[in-house]
DNA sequence: GACTTATTCAAACACGTGTTTTAAAATTCT
DNA sequence: AGAATTTTAAAACACGTGTTTGAATAAGTC
C-alpha cells in the first residue's frame, strides 16, 4: 500500500471508490474478510478487478475503509450520551436503548455493518481494536455511568460492571443473535413498533433488575449491622 | 465423500481421527471454516496431508465432525432441564445460567466449541440448521417455558419471548461478546467464583425483571377494569 | 508365512485468488 | 489543441490451497 492510498479524514471520494465500498461491505459482511474474494466485490460493483488495488491499494485497505464507512454510519449514536436526556433513569435507558437498536436496525439502515461487526467478534482483524475504543466503549461507560448512578456504586465496582453487561447482553442479543433469533422466532420482524417494544421491555427490565440489586445490597447491610451490634 | 465416511453416531475413531477432531477444532475456532486450512491443521496434529481426505472425505466433512463433537461436549446441558430442579423459579434459573455458564466456560473445558459456535453465528454454514434445532431450540424453550409460568403469560406471548431473549442475551453476551469483554474489562476472568457470581447476579437480575413484567400487566389490568366499569 | 486390507506418506495436480503489468481510454491542465 | 496525469481495462503472474494419486508401510486374516 503506498503513502496514496493512507487517505485521511473526509477526503473526497469519486463514484467508483463509493460503489466499491458499498459493495464491499455487503460482501464483507456475507463472509468476513478472509474468505471474501475481491473479484467477486469487483464484479457486483461492476468495476474491473484492478479497481480495487489501484483505489485502495489492496484487499486489507479496502476493509479498512470500510469499517471507518460503518463506524462513520454509527457515529452519531456513538456521541449520543445517554445520561443527559430524559429525567428518571428508566426513561434515559430507554432513549439509549431505542437510539442504539435503530441505529442497527431501522429501516432506512444497511444492514451489512452490524454483520461486519459479528463477524469481528468471531475473528477480530487488527482493526477491531480502534472500532472498540471509538465506537463501543463509549456507548459502554455510558451505561455504566448510569447503572452507577442508580444502584449507588462506584464506577468501577463489579455489581455496576455486571449490570452493564446485563443491559448491554439483551441489546446486542438482537444483533450477534440474529441467525439464532431468525429460526427460533421466525416472526419477529425489526418494525419500528418492534423496536419501541425492546426498548420499553429492556429498560423496564433493567430498571428492575437494578433495583433488585439495590435491595440486596440494603438487606446486606442491615444484616451487617445488627450482627455488628 | 464416499458413504465410508458417512459414519454413524458412536462409531469408534482411532487415534488419528481424535488427534485430527481435536486440532481441527482448534484451527476452526480461531479462523472459521472457510479461511481455516487443511495443511495447517493436518502440520499442528502431526499427520499427514492426506489424511483429512483419507478419514473424512473432505474439508467440510471434517467440520462436520468437528462440530457434532462439539455438540457432543454441549449434550449434558442440553439434557438438562432447567423447570425440574430447585424450588423457587429464581433457584432453577441460577441453576440453568449456572450449567450454561460452566459448559460453555468451566476450567475443565477447552474454549474452541464456543468460539466454532460465534463463528456460525457470523456466517452460518450448513450445518448450523442442526445445532440449533438440537442444542439452543431446547435450551431457549426450556427457558421460555420457566418464563411463561413466573410472568403468568402463554408460551408464545410477546412478553414471554421478550423475557426469554433478555435472560439468553444476559448469558451470550460472555460468550460472543467475549473479544469486548476482554478490551472493555480486562481484570475479568473466568474463575469458578466468577461463575457463581454471574450466575446469582443474572437469576436474580431477570427475576426482579419480569416481576415488574408481572406488576405491569396487573397495573393495566386493573386500570381497564376501572375504565370498564 | 502369504495374502489381503487399511493406513501413511510424498509428490503432483487443478483450480481459485490477490496482485501486477502493460496498454488504452478518459480526464485535467496549460 | 496538445501534453501530462489519472483512471479503466484485459491479461498474465505468482502463490496458496483442497484434492488426488500411486507407491510404501503397517495391520489384520486365513
Amino acid at each position: 500500500m503506498t503513502d496514496k492510498h493512507r487517505r485521511q479524514d473526509g477526503a473526497p471520494r469519486d463514484a467508483t471508490e463509493i460503489r466499491i465500498l458499498e459493495t464491499a461491505g455487503h460482501v464483507f459482511s456475507e463472509t468476513g474478510f478472509q474468505a471474501a474474494k475481491v473479484r467477486d466485490i469487483c464484479a457486483r460493483a461492476g468495476v474491473n478487478l484492478a479497481a480495487v488495488n489501484y483505489h485502495f491499494g489492496d484487499k486489507l485497505g479496502l476493509y479498512r475503509e470500510v469499517l471507518r464507512y460503518a463506524a462513520c454510519a454509527a457515529g452519531e449514536a456513538a456521541k449520543f450520551d445517554p445520561v443527559l436526556p430524559g429525567r428518571t433513569p428508566e426513561a434515559r435507558l430507554r432513549g439509549f436503548v431505542h437510539g442504539l437498536l435503530k441505529q442497527m436496525y431501522g429501516e432506512d439502515r444497511p444492514a451489512w455493518p452490524v454483520r461486519v461487526m459479528t463477524h469481528e467478534l468471531a475473528q477480530p482483524t487488527p482493526a477491531f481494536d480502534g472500532v472498540v475504543e471509538e465506537i463501543m466503549r463509549p456507548r459502554h461507560d455510558a451505561v455504566r455511568a448510569l447503572v452507577a448512578s442508580v444502584i449507588g456504586r462506584p464506577l468501577d465496582d463489579r455489581q455496576t460492571r455486571l449490570c452493564t453487561q446485563s443491559i448491554m447482553g439483551q441489546i446486542i442479543v438482537y444483533a450477534h443473535g440474529r441467525e439464532v433469533l431468525k429460526r427460533l422466532w421466525p416472526d419477529f420482524q425489526f418494525t419500528p413498533e418492534a423496536l419501541d417494544e425492546i426498548a420499553n421491555h429492556i429498560a423496564s427490565f433493567s430498571c428492575a433488575g437494578m433495583l433488585s440489586v439495590v435491595r440486596r445490597n440494603a438487606a446486606s447491610n442491615r444484616k451487617q449491622k445488627l450482627t455488628a451490634r
